[in-house]
DNA sequence: GCGATGGTATGACGGATATCCAACTGTAGG
DNA sequence: CCTACAGTTGGATATCCGTCATACCATCGC
């Protein structure tokens, strides 16, 4: 059999929340959204360079198998991931554009206390 | 001196890993999807049930709007919040839509009010 | 076959988080 | 003034998550 992939849940079985709670990591974040951007896939862990350990990538990279987000195909002895962009979009329309849409670093615009806009909500 | 106010963060300082995080949870995920699906604010506590602790709530509403989604109006006793929706769309096209696209939920469908179960401690 | 390389598995650890409970603050109404 | 109500605060707890480090397995090149 082809093996592909171990533990890729089907895309029905996915929830929002899952794909939320994949995504909500800076790093996982930056892989989806550079997957997504134009790169059809990349090589586990010797092309992705975020100061981290290797097993920490790994888990990484599992974390978003199991959520639905990545596939995973084994080379030899290079693993390969790539986006299950089609699924992804037909289950949840625009959510990957919308993560990839990205505006970057904060546009720090200095308010100060005090000078916040809108209303002034007491908490 | 610190201002208790400082809850609300300009919008320009609201990373996407920060929306992201508030919003991979259900429960929090369910209100901003209400939220923005033609409800313009909500009552904090008496209007939301899922079945967790007051508390719970306040803790959820609260990180909701440290997170920048969302913005709390006092009103007497009785506390509203509203969503950030034209500040979130101008800084995340698209990803406001995203989270309220109910494509479907096929395979489990997370009903709020009144139907989740109670007892599950921890997370 | 053997060593080097790419990646996984397991275990430990510190920090974050979701939840509950009890006590508290502040407002509305009689 | 006093009670009922809406929501917050603080503590306690249990779980989960991201990270590292070491050990392990599989493949490639010689």
């Amino acid at each position: 059999m082809a093996r592909e992939d171990d533990a890729m849940p089907d895309i029905a079985d996915v929830t929002m929340v899952d794909v939320l709670r994949a995504v909500a990591d800076p790093i996982r974040l930056r892989i989806v959204q550079t997957l997504a951007d134009g790169l059809p896939h990349g090589k586990c862990g010797t092309h992705w360079d975020f100061g981290v350990h290797k097993s920490t990538m790994t888990h990484h990279f599992r974390t978003l198998r199991e959520a639905g987000l990545t596939r995973t195909v084994v080379a030899g002895r290079t693993h390969t991931i790539e986006l299950r962009r089609d699924e992804l979009d037909a289950r949840f329309p625009g959510l990957i554009d919308a993560l990839t849409a990205t505006t970057g670093a904060p546009a720090r615009s200095f308010a100060g206390p005090g000078g916040s806009p809108a209303a002034r909500p007491g908490r």
